[in-house]
DNA sequence: TAGATTGTTAATCGATTAACAATC
DNA sequence: TAGATTGTTAATCGATTAACAATC
């Protein structure tokens, strides 16, 4: 996987992980109506130090002013453009079990840039009463779908043997990213994204910190 | 949050979020037969540096014999013992909706060392058929149930507004540990071991890979 | 024994923190 | 102007990689 924009200095992965996370902050802040924030108060907030905070900013531009510190508004929609959130994206679902289940609902509900265009399994579904715009499709059609439809992101919560075909399905037709749920590591060409949420190891990671409480 | 074990020297959290990928690795390379494999072959596998997967290890210990490399089977059943996998924990979810479900149905049939023991949501629920041994209870009941089955870690699917009330419940009933997927930052006393799944965060990190692509 | 590969120390690299001059 | 806080450079810290002696 390519990393960080092609022209200006790399951005190191541990930046990027952390954009998301000021995003959020600063949308709650911006909700409750707070206008301006010092990176020493961000700090106090998100748990980051004032310097950091102002160094991984300053990967993509002085967005603060001196003396005063930054426009909560501002940034939240910097960071939003940073992180491409100002694009739309064409998604499908791959597997529609709880979990393909439980991704449509949240990407429908809180992700509004991410558009569910088609929801696909091995067994024809009842249309779902909550996607009535998505179809619902067996996996048959899959790659005609995407190329006919320009898909950008495939979301794959299918059982862990079927991902990788799946996933080679999906980028042959077109897909420019993979946001992975399975078990398995994906075998895919460079320039494909691939995003993992590999749940074990959260949950195994978690086991390891409770041993010494 | 506490990090690592208490006698030994620090290990960083970097370490610890690369061992369940190790295991991971040698559970596959065990259930194709393999018993032997040195760093330098798991390091074109993995994708981590031979050197990377040595340095690692030996924060724990010598699992492996210059000149041959390392038993699969053993080095798989040590890191489990490291991440507490040796040990069995009873888990309550609360909040059953599509997410609570595909969690619920993950553990059950991924994760044998972590017992289902309740199903919590704010409706009662027709009763699973898939967890007949887990009760489908009312939140009201949460606390007791914690304290008086002495739960170790909560599931946390409930909507984004109720995540701290119920993380603090759960916690205040003796829980130790908080698996997260609520987009919101658990404030909790440091004793209690908190693992996030932040998945916008996760689909915003992808977003932004796809920029250069 | 010779060959292979670990365990471990040393060197390098990168990321975080501290400091401060620039400036609003 | 004085005070505050950024943007940015320099110093520190930690993590990764390289190298090699120990040893199976």
């Amino acid at each position: 996987m390519n990393t960080g924009n092609s022209k200006e200095k790399q951005i190191s992965k541990a930046v990027i992980k952390r954009l998301p996370r000021y995003r959020r902050y600063l949308g709650e802040l911006h909700k409750k109506g707070i206008e301006k924030i010092s990176s020493k108060d961000l700090s106090q907030l998100i748990g980051y130090t004032a310097s950091q905070i102002r160094q991984d900013l300053n990967n993509f531009g002085g967005f603060g002013q001196q003396g005063y510190g930054y426009s909560v508004k501002y940034l939240y929609d910097e960071i939003g453009a940073i992180l491409g959130l100002d694009k739309q994206y064409k998604i499908v679902i791959v597997g529609y079990g709880r979990l393909g289940q439980a991704m449509a609902n949240y990407i429908k509900k809180n992700e509004g840039n991410f558009h569910i265009s088609g929801i696909f399994d091995v067994k024809q579904i009842i249309r779902d009463v909550e996607f009535e715009n998505a179809q619902v499709l067996t996996c048959a059609n899959l790659s005609t779908f995407i190329r006919d439809e320009n898909i950008d992101i495939a979301v794959i919560t299918v059982p862990a043997e079927k991902a990788q075909l799946v996933a080679e399905t999906a980028v042959d037709a077109g897909v420019k990213a993979i946001w992975n749920f399975t078990t398995v590591d994906l075998e895919l060409p460079e320039d494909v994204v691939v995003e993992n949420v590999h749940l074990s190891d959260s949950l195994h990671a978690l086991a390891y910190y409770m041993q010494d409480m």
